[in-house]
DNA sequence: CCAAAAGTGTTAACGCTACACCCATGT
DNA sequence: ACATGGGTGTAGCGTTAACACTTTTGG
């Protein structure tokens, strides 16, 4: 950018970070996945899993990447959130953040231990402790971005293993827009969208009755108007 | 990122860079500001306006002061769109662009001429030229957002001038959502959502019956369901 | 008086919301 | 038999979509 009249641009030195929100719902509860930083200057803080992306790999590989270390999750919903770029958010220098969201089925995920941190957990999104850098900002923003994508995509079916229950479905809905819906209009709107459907099974492990369980016929990403 | 299996992590040198997709409506086509270059490898394509961003300015200041640069224009409609980061979009070298969209009324807008380009133009959106780097996609990606953002959100009123009358707000939604729209079900809608109010005033100039003047209310975003 | 754009209501279809009871199973 | 979650239908209301003629002005 030459020949600003305001003082002279100091050349460019700008680090790009990837900083992911990984969702899940599980026991009742959004839940967000964040680890507690080992570095100098945050030790003990929590944080956004996150990291400097490569020279040769694209963004979108860079959060996949980034995932996979923190959680060996793979080929899961992952999809860019927003850009964050003040001057300030990182004190040690300039640093850029891409978010990313990821959901994930909250079944049977190991999380794995890295020794680049000092521990990882899925947090109640009710009660985040005050993170690292603007991490807090970060996860609202990405929130707000779940809810809508929620009521306006078929995303959810991210949030849930391949085989489920009309009750778990709804109780995605329930927990990350924060609102009791009702039963049977919940179910006429799914059925009549003919996003899933039933296969024959029943749940097997459950106590009382049991639930039909129905799988998603595909699970590209749709823009349709759900709630 | 110590530790990882691929080939050494070279040490980061990225460029990060804004990109304006700036949009306006006139005579009645969606059109887009490009500029021509001059520098070295792209000379005489068109591209979207942009630059670096500078060392102590915020991503929304730097997409603030390009737009300024080039159009001579403030205090408009701008919002942070996608980060488009291949690592093969410039072939110089590594550069991370953060898009924005800008929305400006048609109206009484000089180009300023900068001596950095060789030309500044509007273009219909409708014939665009092959652009430079990926600025192609990033268009089209602002399209959508911005035909999305029209349906959702009061974000029309920045493409038209403080009183307008209410076919030229139908002729917005028009020639952006490429669809034909019922007047009176239009103007109910808008009128219902008391977003807008008939000033007293008529346009004078035109040719045939005057026209009623409206203004909005408030031009502070909101994500209300439009059409 | 003619051309051109401005302005104005009604009806039918559809979608959304609210609401309460019986069913299948395990203990 | 009972406790627990699974499963089902209808009626009222509001919103949307389709549709055509009269009014005002300039030439």
């Amino acid at each position: 950018m030459p020949k600003k009249s305001t003082s002279h641009p100091s050349p460019q030195d700008i680090k790009v970070a990837v900083d992911n929100c990984i969702f899940t719902v599980s026991d009742g509860e959004l839940r967000i996945l964040l680890i507690q930083m080992k570095k100098k200057p945050y030790t003990g803080m929590w944080a956004l899993p996150g990291g400097l992306v490569q020279m040769r790999e694209s963004l979108d590989t860079a959060a996949a990447r980034i995932l996979e270390e923190e959680t060996g999750v793979r080929g899961v919903y992952l999809e860019q959130l927003y850009t964050f770029g003040d001057p300030k958010r990182d004190t040690l220098g300039r640093v850029v953040s891409v978010a990313y969201v990821a959901l994930i089925p909250s079944s049977g995920i190991k999380l794995r231990t890295i020794d680049k941190y000092a521990d990882v957990r899925w947090w109640p999104f009710r009660q985040l402790p005050k993170l690292a850098y603007d991490h807090n900002s970060i996860a609202a923003y990405a929130k707000r971005r779940l809810q809508w994508k929620l009521e306006y995509t078929n995303v959810a079916w991210s949030l849930l293993p391949p085989k489920f229950t009309l009750t778990e479905l709804q109780e995605v809905y329930e927990v990350i827009l924060g609102r009791k819906i009702d039963k049977r209009n919940f179910r006429k709107k799914i059925l009549g969208l003919k996003l899933i459907h039933a296969i024959g099974e029943k749940t097997t492990s459950g106590a009382y009755r049991p639930a039909m369980l129905y799988r998603f016929w595909s699970k590209h990403p749709a823009i349709i108007k759900i709630l």
